[in-house]
RNA sequence: UGCCCGAUGGUGUAAUGGUAGCACAAACGACUCUGACUCGUUUUGUCUAGGUUCGAGUCCUAGUCGGGCAGCCA
């Protein structure tokens, strides 16, 4: 069954930073819409990056554009390549089927080549369409280009080697209210200036013993003005680049230019770059590039609630062990999320909803979970499962008989498929829908009651045979088979509808129960957030799944009737071996009372 | 404290000087072989004070409140 991706046929969304590209297109700024998404490779990506790929891909998806993804890897001693690794297999996850015809790479393993343009260095990559052959954009693979513009910068006067050791650098920085004051450095000639920064990079000189700083105002109310460093001396390889280099330049000088080099029209990141905003428009003006060079335009990131998103703390998160891992299902990672069973689309349906603003907000997680319960809907076909099992022996179906039901596999399809299941002497019906005494307004079994097993006939309870000690060993009662589906008494109304398996004619399988992994609202407020972990946010049982369950495969989304969407894991489930994920549960409006 | 950015129901957003709308949440009701889905009804909002204007959520001024910035992190 395929399901229109809803989001595939959406209206375009609408905001401040749309407005903008839609102007440039409409006076033809740009031959064409170039954005990017540019994460560190030091850890996982999350649902929080969500908002940001949707917002750039779809940005040139919507103006027939292309988006890089671009590793932004000028920091070694915090990258890995399994960290490459997984984002691009989560972006790609991401876009599938949506953008990914707008996801830009370029050849494995190239560099691009030095060429002039009016006298500067001019270096540009042209995209290609994802391939084995091809890998993401690395901000690392510029380094030569960004060299050279380092150099030319130095040759305008606008930078300078500082000796100043990196205490020295922050005194002399100044504070927000009060002005800085010039490096003893800062005069240096253009020839000692290019001098000592070669000798930088070839290495003559320890970890932070010198820097290459702009040369632009010490006084300036932007700290990012106030002569920011370029380039740091770390020894330290690369995962990327190699051990060719010695020296690596700064965000704020990498960035930009890898823009530039992309042909990145609109630089699209989070407000705490805003200020950075001056120095990005700094760096492109002074080095007069022949191109039009790009604009940063900023967003307030996705905060949503019960969850935490810092890398830092999702971090502490994988090493105390508070979960399995940056892929545990309860992880607000795509890893996590994708294990979980959300689908792509509730992830971009939920990154477009919420908007784009300057502020920062709270998105309430109910937002999301009523998302992904509507994707789930539409997409995941039903299955009779039974989570926690008790015995019910239905005393007038004798043993080795077997009474043919017939079960729709989703009414929400326009021709609904259905599938036969097997009604035996005796099933197992959840803990939850019989009660010895019953709440008021109870619809489900009791003694002496009534329901309908779906999809077979309604059942009456007629004995609750308990041990010595009094606990439940199993029920007795009767089916009427002439309420069968399809049968005379089809008709026959009872209030309540319950979901079972056979006993024999069933699996067994290992049901993972996951919910919410912090407590609170705003866990991520708290420093000490770790008080906040749900001590329930896993419950593991062994339930019984309807037998077509055997041939559900990882990754295979189904809803359980009544309740919640489950999906098999995709990394634990064995030939014989299935592990179901609860996504969700489903919504459940009704409330036992005194919360029995 | 200096600079920058922002403020619309409980939550997230729309309205681009012209009827404050949508979604989530909540409550109630209808339907129901999923207490799901679907459908119906209801509740709740333009930070404050001035100004411009025939008309202000929108423009201006001041204030209040919130966020960001002082890594050789990104």
């Amino acid at each position: 069954m395929t399901v229109e991706h809803p989001d595939a046929a959406a209206p375009a969304p609408s905001d401040f930073i749309r407005d903008v590209v839609a102007q440039h297109v409409a006076e033809k700024r740009y031959p064409k819409i170039v954005t990017r998404f540019p994460p560190e490779p030091n850890g996982y990506l999350h649902i929080g990056h969500a908002k940001s790929i949707c917002l750039n891909f779809g940005i040139a998806r919507e103006n027939q554009g292309q988006c890089n993804l671009r590793m932004d890897d000028t920091n070694p001693v915090k990258e890995d390549v399994e960290y490459v690794d997984a984002i691009v297999n989560d972006v790609r996850w991401l876009i599938d089927g949506w953008a990914d015809h707008c996801l830009s790479f370029k050849p494995k393993g190239a560099v691009p080549a030095a060429t002039t343009v009016d006298g500067r260095p001019d270096h540009y990559l042209a995209p290609v369409p994802f391939s084995p052959a091809a890998e993401p954009f690395f901000a690392s693979d510029y380094f030569e280009a960004i060299h050279d513009f380092a150099v030319q910068l130095i040759k305008q006067g606008q930078a300078y080697v500082c000796d100043l050791s990196p205490k020295e650098t922050e005194e002399y920085r100044g504070a927000p209210d009060r002005p800085g004051k010039d490096s003893p450095y800062r005069n240096r000639t253009v020839a000692e200036n290019l001098d000592l920064f070669e000798r930088m990079r070839a290495g003559e000189f320890p970890d932070a013993a010198r820097s290459l700083r702009a040369r632009i105002d010490m006084a300036s109310p932007n700290i990012w003005l106030r002569d920011p460093l370029l380039y740091r001396i770390r020894h330290t390889a690369h995962h990327h680049a190699g051990d060719k280099w010695c020296i690596y330049p700064l965000y704020d000088f990498a960035h930009c230019l890898s823009d530039y080099l992309e042909g990145v029209t609109h630089s699209i990141c989070t407000i705490e770059f805003e200020v950075h905003r001056p120095l990005y428009d700094w760096i492109l003006s002074s080095l007069r590039l022949p191109r039009p060079p790009p604009h940063q335009y900023e967003f307030a990131k996705l905060v949503l609630s019960y969850t935490v998103f810092s890398k830092r703390r999702l971090l502490q998160l994988v090493q105390d062990g508070a979960v399995a891992g940056w892929d545990d299902p309860r992880m607000p990672t795509l890893a996590g999320a994708r294990r979980l069973g959300i689908p792509a689309s509730a992830l971009r349906r939920l990154a477009t909803s919420v908007g784009v603003t300057k502020y920062e907000s709270v998105t309430d997680i109910a937002l999301f979970e009523h998302i992904v319960r509507e994707e789930l809907n539409a997409a995941a076909r039903r299955r009779l499962a039974v989570l926690r099992p008790i015995k019910l022996v239905l005393t007038n179906i004798p043993a080795g008989e077997v009474v043919d039901c017939e079960a729709v596999d989703n009414p929400q399809d326009e021709t609904p498929t259905k599938r036969r299941i097997a009604l035996t002497r005796e099933v197992f019906i959840e803990s939850d829908d019989f009660a010895e005494v019953p709440p008021p307004k109870y619809f489900r079994l009791k003694p002496g009651g009534e329901v309908r097993l779906k999809y077979a006939c309604i059942v009456r309870c007629d004995e609750v045979v308990k041990d010595a000690a009094g606990a439940l060993v199993e029920l007795r009662g009767t089916a009427d088979l002439t309420t069968r589906t399809g049968g005379p008494n089809a008709d026959r109304k009872v209030k309540g509808t319950i979901h079972w398996v056979s006993a024999d004619r069933s699996v067994a399988a290992e049901v993972r129960l996951y919910d919410r992994l912090f407590t609170v609202a705003e866990p991520g407020a708290d420093e000490d957030f770790k008080r906040h972990l749900n001590p329930r946010s896993l419950e593991t049982v062994t339930a019984r799944l309807e037998a077509s369950l055997q041939e559900a495969r990882p990754g295979e989304r189904y809803q359980f009737e009544r309740l919640g969407y489950f999906t098999a894991d995709a990394k634990d489930s064995r030939p014989g071996g299935l592990v179901f994920n609860r996504t969700i549960t489903l919504k459940d409006a009704w409330k036992a009372p005194g919360g029995a």
